[in-house]
DNA sequence: GATATTGCTTGATCTGGGTCAAATTCTGTT
DNA sequence: AACAGAATTTGACCCAGATCAAGCAATATC
């Protein structure tokens, strides 16, 4: 791995194994995202393409002293790298103590509201998107099984919290009521 | 929050909670470690001192127009928190998918080697540390509960992987025999 | 020296999500 | 159109870990 590099289209999985095989998701790369460690020569996750990805390079060594002269890059991946932090922070509230419907409610959130970024569309009440993940890809994201995963959506389906047109087509007409579902803090309680 | 920190002495926990109750510590400050968000005028976290605490503290503004001036400092932060990254990922992988006695297992041979790393004790098969923290804060890390965290480090000591001193110093006779417990993959497999 | 308080252990029981297995769509492909 | 293979759903059953509850040990308080 002699290179980083910046998502341009396209979707990708960053994955954690242990020997048996068990896999947990760890990453989610979109488009915009940066992959790759300024620093370090090799990195220890899978990555995987779930659909075609179109991808921006750039080799290690110029990007490296690039960064050393170029004193706001390394700021800007700062300020990145926060923002991830960030993110797997929240996923493991959510591994470590969500229901599964919960954990479900949260990643059809997160997704429908990038979804909403990239097309820019005003947070409306109604949303409607495409679930870039198979089942099995969702339960490697929340630590359930896919069974589970099929299971819960059925169930956020008979409850009237989702629509689905095909497996992979969804419909949320209320986003408040997912955001309840997902169980998410929304105040902020005291904070450092 | 207008300052940022490094640890000097003492332990601290990290943690989120939703608005029910269930905690999870996303978490640890160690002594060397940073808190804070250059860049950021507030945290998303609770920061809770779980034993006595030194903090060497700086000023949000001057620290952030320091690290404008020397980029060695961004770059520094930004190592650092690629690790905790890293290590935030790892977490992950124990908070969905691993089994409870291993999850206990891979924090005890976390806090083990921390230990030994500030000690700069050689990594001596024996290894003997006190655990900072109750059964309480350790099923928050862990995403159990503290009557699991008890039956499990029972069955520990019971199959002579663990022995204990009062309830929070630890022998560990074999550290190889703690790891195999802890069931992490010790190759890497195929990697980007 | 009695009495809370806090931390921890242990037991009994329950249940959410896992496991195993069998349908049922959905893609292609020929 | 017929078939093959992958993705998904659904059912039956099970178990690891949660929940509820009691008891113990070590400090702290009076």
């Amino acid at each position: 791995m002699d290179f980083v590099a910046s998502v341009v289209s396209g979707i990708a999985t960053l994955t954690q194994t242990l020997e048996d095989g068990r896999t947990q998701m760890v990453g989610l790369l979109l488009p915009s995202d940066f992959v790759g460690r300024p620093g370090r020569n090799r990195a220890a996750y899978n990555v995987t393409a779930t659909t075609d990805i179109l991808m921006c390079c750039f080799r290690r060594k110029p990007f490296e002293e690039m960064m050393e002269r170029t004193p706001h890059i390394a700021q800007r991946l700062l300020q990145m790298t926060l923002d991830e932090l960030d993110a797997a922070r929240e996923w493991m509230l959510l591994l470590g103590r969500k229901t599964a419907r919960e954990k479900i409610a949260s990643l059809l959130s997160i997704v429908a509201r990038r979804d909403a970024s990239i097309n820019m569309s005003p947070s409306a009440r109604q949303m409607v998107f495409d679930l870039p993940l198979t089942r099995e890809a969702m339960a490697d994201y929340l630590g359930l099984t896919l069974e589970t995963v099929s299971r819960q959506m059925s169930a956020l389906k008979r409850d009237g919290v989702i629509e689905l047109q095909g497996k992979r087509h969804v419909t949320v007409p209320d986003m408040d009521r997912l955001l309840l579902e997902a169980g998410d803090d929304s105040d902020g309680g005291f904070l450092i």
